[in-house]
DNA sequence: ATCCTTATTGGACGTTCGTACAACAAGTGC
DNA sequence: GCACTTGTTGTACGAACGTCCAATAAGGAT
């Protein structure tokens, strides 16, 4: 009889990408405090040692799942906005909304989005990554605004407006999700943009 | 001559104030991670055993770092309503705004503030206090809504987006400070204030 | 079948963690 | 000046931490 192999190796970038999605939903479920390389090496079924070959220490392998679930978050986006066609309000309203739909509105990515946000003050790696992806966010909304129509001088604030909208939308899905489901953060988020996209108002 | 005294002692609420005020300064500064024992020891000048004297674990003296900083904010807000007088929209703007100006918008509140939020899904008792904290503030932003006249259907979804707007803002401004000031975000929660508390368009 | 590469394991190392506790000493009442 | 309370220190302990590395073995190549 063939004896069973004590272990199973794996192509490289298959054990790398099983060991970042371990980090994530140690992450999520346990917070940076339990992020220690036993535990997400438990997560993932292999032995401690092995993060130490894949990645130089636990902290480039946060760094990386970092960069793996702004990727994911960033796919979701795109995909959401094509879905949506040419139009130009219909492409910004995705945008926005796809953040409180599968797979971005899940509560384990968003909770290991919490422990990013919590690591970039004392992180300057995560601290790069964060400004990163917070650009390339703002960015994109404020070309969708553009398309929209908005005026060049209202593009920033209103960007910024709308992008800590969603993070707060997202905070509180994350945090109480009793108080607050994902539908209802999408209806809130839906009204929130026609409101701080229409004409500017007459000073008062 | 006087021999100097090797430490001093302190009245009790004094000293377990000066620990919870030392645990806030460590979460700013290193996040829950650094947030050790020693740590927060060193950073109050005194020895790690003292912690266990005036707290059952170092979980407790975060949960109660937690609810004096919460108490700080929700009196700082309660200070800038009072201000403002009794005109409701007046009460409202301050309440609103408060948040980007002196003493909450300062980085090391807001990176304690975070810490904190890194916290709740993994310890429940920091949730019970997120969701007290959250609640009251969300149920006082009701009532000022509806001071000024909003529609009762309309309350929960706009105490809920602004109460985003302003977690969202504050997330920028502590993680981004280079590229958000607390001036600016102070002005873009003006304007998204004005809007999203504005009579509903007509639908289409 | 044998060799070779290297993914993988398991244990060792020194450090830091939270907690407990006996000893010490500061301040108060007498 | 003495006793008493108790705030405070320093140390000790086991557990868990990150990292390193020699030994092992899986799986493809020949």
């Amino acid at each position: 009889m063939t004896p069973s192999p004590a272990f199973r190796r794996s192509e490289p970038d298959a054990r790398r990408l099983s060991l970042i999605e371990a980090c994530a939903r140690v992450l999520a479920r346990e917070g940076i405090a339990g992020a220690s390389v036993r535990t997400i090496a438990v997560e993932a079924g292999v032995s401690a040692g092995l993060v130490g070959h894949y990645f130089p220490g636990v902290d480039a392998l946060i760094a990386a799942t970092y960069a793996h679930t702004g990727a994911r978050v960033d796919a979701a986006l795109a995909a959401a906005m094509a879905k949506a066609g040419d139009e130009p309000h219909a492409r910004l309203e995705a945008f926005v909304t796809a953040s409180f739909a599968a797979p971005i509105a899940d509560p384990e990515l968003l909770a290991t989005w919490i422990a990013f946000w919590s690591l970039v003050r004392a992180r300057p790696e995560i601290a790069a990554l964060h400004d990163e992806q917070y650009g390339g966010f703002r960015g994109q909304l404020e070309h969708l605004l553009a398309d929209c129509g908005l005026p060049a001088a209202q593009l920033r604030a209103t960007a910024i407006a709308i992008t800590a909208l969603v993070d707060g939308l997202w905070l509180e899905l994350c945090l109480s999700p009793h108080e607050l489901a994902a539908d209802e953060a999408a209806a809130i988020a839906r009204d929130a943009l026609a409101r701080l996209t229409w004409k500017a108002p007459a000073a008062g």
